[in-house]
DNA sequence: TGAGGCATGTAAGAAGTTACATGATTTG
DNA sequence: CAAATCATGTAACTTCTTACATGCCTCA
């Protein structure tokens, strides 16, 4: 149910539609930690509505729906936050890839991993506008992005570093 | 496809029964790269020997079947690791919830942080187990395993990190 | 008035999870 | 001979992807 809590988890800022919060997935968590479509997202902040963790507070034009997290939802979410299990799963193509690459001679592994170290690099980039972007005298969400942007930023560097030291080892 | 990808990356390296790549799974993808379970491997072995990517060269004991990767299927899995897709979907529970770090508030995140730290030192420590068990003259298997530590004990030490960092930030 | 973006939806199929189900072989 | 491990499978269900589908509103 970790689509579920994504949303009550943005939700958790303040009222957002369905469109809202595919954006915010596209812009927020899709590069890092889940992924989800708005074909996805609609069907299941409507089973949301009906299980009580969410409730639509306004009805806009094109038939907007703004939703608002419910008493139910907060502690929904709590609950989710505050028990992690003890099995984390990952499922990362990128990684799955750089695991398999003993399977590619060094030719092969290179350009790879070069492609590896430029895409880390490319995202230090942007964490490094976005963060440049945030005032010296942030407010609580500000704060909260600046952290986040930070654990981005220390698993590309370290990504980066990997890929370097990895194409030095192939030599 | 990324399944079918992963086992034929894990038949590269010889031939196996589903069993034996089930096991593969546990040790060493679904901590970092991928998660599967027995009743999801066993059926797309089957699928996969039907589409030539696989055949069974050995029948054993209690109906074990041993796989090996065919031409097409090496051919196949070369194909998928020279063409990384431009837009990496990833999937990381523990991952999403430090994104959603900020819907608590500073007494229930530092405790979350702390578990994170945690959780990221204990791989480390398992991590520099496995590597040290790498003699020091290792054949090309063993230093491939040797690249894929590091990817992990690097990643891991940013978490760990990165949470240390956090728990400062909230004081 | 046309283009671009806003806004939501469904249907079919693929991928993945959980639970149930069975039995052989090895080892203490 | 009992327990652990080896070994494979299916069924029902949930989750996710891809493609199709529709129409409104704003701005240049």
């Amino acid at each position: 149910m970790s689509l579920r809590h994504a949303l009550l988890g943005l939700l958790h800022d303040g009222p957002a539609s369905g469109y809202d919060l595919t954006k915010m997935f596209e812009s927020r968590l899709e590069r890092f930690a889940w992924h989800a479509r708005h074909s996805q997202i609609y069907p299941e902040l409507n089973k949301m509505a009906v299980d009580g963790l969410v409730e639509v507070i306004e009805e806009g034009p094109r038939g907007r729906r703004t939703y608002a997290i419910t008493e139910v939802g907060r502690t929904d979410l709590h609950d989710w936050m505050m028990n992690p299990p003890a099995d984390p799963q990952v499922r990362s193509e990128p990684l799955l890839r750089m695991f398999l690459l003993s399977t590619l001679d060094a030719e092969d592994a290179r350009p790879l991993l070069r492609a590896h170290a430029d895409s880390a690099a490319a995202t230090i980039d942007w964490l490094r506008r976005e963060t440049a972007e945030i005032p010296a005298d942030p407010d609580e969400t500000q704060l909260a992005q600046r952290i986040l942007n930070e654990i981005g930023l220390r698993q590309n560097q370290a990504e980066y570093d990997w890929a370097m030291w990895a194409i030095a080892q192939l030599n």
